[in-house]
DNA sequence: ACAACCATGTAAGTAGTTACATGATTTA
DNA sequence: TAAATCATGTAACTACTTACATGGTTGT
């Protein structure tokens, strides 16, 4: 679970409360490990209670902002987390799971979601290549800035190949699923059609 | 959530025991959904008591073997499901975490870790390397095998991807970390060399 | 018949999600 | 001062993980 640590780093970049650190998870961090304001909050008073951060004065309440930053014992937990093993969590493609179902049950009304996910792709990249372009692409590579533009190829690299892998997908679903699509050429002869009986259970 | 529906599609390809669904994902479908025999076992019971499969006669109990068959049903939602929208989740990269931290933190031993994952890496891409020569290089792509393909193939971008991200990981660590590393060049003086005082907080 | 293993299952705990509530702050 | 919004928080739920237990089956 790398939440807390997430956490720890931003801390380390400058003190935030937790809505602000909601909001750049949102944009940074966040492309790369996700977290809801709900989980934010609960993990920064873990912290607190680990004695990793603290929270700067002003009286607590239920409204009211919270600035921490982070203490020694928190950048000393980070640098013992950083180096540790761990494996690298399973995959969880929600797409290839629907791509498997669609190789056996004949065509499948799918490419209107891939075409959905090929344009949620485009978008992303070009918003990874604004920033690339924006932060990365002038100044000199310390290694701080190496590092960091790393880790913003990685999803521009990976944006990039959902959206070939959708737009294959598609091409493949084009040419044989071409009667399950409303739009195109409707009715039976439609070359590489083979829509099977789905042989009825019981 | 896409397990119930990968048991599905499992199923409609045979008829299934827990175990063998086990086995089967370990070395298939797993890689691109993971799930263990507790998370099968339970699922079993909830699609077959949402009619979508049946158990194979055979007295219960507990250390029985027990067949399951897809019903009607089941291959009704799976129809329905393929082609429902879903956003794709966002990511969880762990090693990502990591390397922001080292880019604030400097030099911290992560390149051991890397090391191991690129061994990692490797490995599973000749596994997949290896199925793609067997299953996929000769046979006349029908619409079935071209999906099947794809989605292997989708497994052999994602590694080889990762596989050059750690390997860029480790070039940027190898030559501004060196003195961080036991086997390196030790002592002071190593070329990029700037650890930091990490200003204590409190 | 005893050990080793196999197939199924129970239980407890954690991470993450969704829905909603409450107190503060800003704005009309 | 009422409405809208912001910041924090509570509660309930789901998916997943880990550890372990129980009953069959297989092999010696």
């Amino acid at each position: 679970m790398s939440l807390p640590h997430a956490l720890l780093t931003a801390l380390i970049e400058h003190p935030c409360s937790g809505s602000e650190l909601a909001e750049r998870f949102d944009r940074s961090i966040g492309y790369f490990w996700h977290a809801t304001h709900q989980q934010i909050y609960r993990e920064l008073a873990r912290l607190e209670e680990a004695g990793w951060i603290e929270a700067l004065a002003e009286e607590a309440g239920r409204g009211r902002k919270r600035q921490y930053r982070i203490l020694a014992a928190g950048r000393k937990e980070l640098r013992r987390w950083v180096a540790e093993p761990e494996d690298p969590k399973p995959l969880r493609e929600e797409l290839m799971v629907r791509l498997r179902a669609a190789a056996v049950i004949g065509p499948s009304g799918l490419q209107d979601e891939i075409t959905r996910r090929v344009a949620m792709h485009r978008d992303k990249l070009d918003l990874y290549r604004r920033i690339e372009q924006r932060d990365f692409l002038d100044q000199p590579p310390s290694r701080e800035r190496r590092l960091q533009h790393l880790v913003l190829r990685a999803g521009i690299l990976q944006e990039e190949l959902w959206l070939q892998l959708s737009q294959e997908a598609l091409e493949i679903l084009a040419s044989s699923d071409a009667d399950d699509r409303p739009e195109a050429s409707a009715e039976a002869g439609a070359p590489g059609r083979q829509r099977r009986p789905a042989a009825r259970g019981s």
